[in-house]
DNA sequence: GGCGATTATATCGTGTGCGATATATTTGGG
DNA sequence: CCCAAATATATCGCACACGATATAATCGCC
């Protein structure tokens, strides 16, 4: 391949164009709820396991804390959860949700339907691509 | 499925993660060059057809002129491309390579080789995958 | 037990994305 | 020919991402 590749030739450029258009799709589904989609992000993990520490949900959503802390205190504000201390060791903080964070979860359910539904509804097609993609971060990262 | 999904169970989040392990990738290689990967993309877009409308830019990347616009602001002041009122239409703008986003071309074609080599070198498998995304794309913009 | 190294989070600056709005130019109907 | 509608770009504000750096708490080695 000597040939410079087009855009549309371009995987990088397939992900990062796909990833707008799910944040687009998502953005009027989510602002009734008043939320952001990394925010979104942020509640699925919680939802799975509660009361975590900033690195943990780091390593998790593959952020650092230059973008975790100040979008959890916009989450904090929000009253959709608490950021607090951890006794057993200071230095680390502690995610939890409140009642509000807790409640949305089920809000969230209708919206993954509807997420599902705009993709296709395939789920044995999606799920295959989600593995290609799993398997493809898991390459990129071991770098 | 009734059962509220995990994290690394939603699509969106392995399109999401694989986007930004693609970004970080691609920030050391493209740094020497002083480029950030959105600038890198508008390159890729120019170099397969030059003297466009920046609305022609932003249909092909999927960006609007409020990201466009300073963009290629920053890219004009370092000296990439040049911006000129249409003469025909002085409503449009036209974006065109210097000498110096022309020449970056070629160092750009090393750098898709370090790309590929990082996502596992199987270009049939890239291929595949970037079509299933183009198919993706295609039924999230449709609605 | 003290102190440098490590760990966890926070802060700062820059560059996207994007909804909302503004400005300038052209088009089209009367 | 005039002016409202349409078109093309620009601006503003806010929310991510992330490299670089700072701060606070704990650990570990002597």
């Amino acid at each position: 391949m000597d040939r410079p590749l087009k855009i549309d030739e371009l995987l990088c450029f397939s992900v990062y164009s796909v990833n707008h258009a799910i944040s687009r799709l998502y953005r009027p589904l989510l602002a009734p709820l008043g939320l952001t989609y990394p925010q979104y992000l942020v509640l699925v993990a919680l939802w799975d396991r509660d009361h975590r520490r900033v690195s943990d949900l780091g390593t998790e959503l593959q952020l650092d804390t230059n973008t975790l802390t100040p979008l959890l205190k916009r989450m904090e504000t929000a009253g959709l959860l608490t950021r607090q201390r951890n006794p057993e060791d200071e230095r680390s903080l502690i995610v939890a949700l409140t009642e509000n964070g807790r409640v949305l979860e089920h809000k969230a359910t209708e919206l993954t339907a509807c997420v599902l539904e705009a993709m296709g509804g395939d789920i044995e097609e999606l799920s295959a691509l989600r593995d290609q993609l799993h398997a493809l971060r898991d390459k990129l990262e071991q770098r």
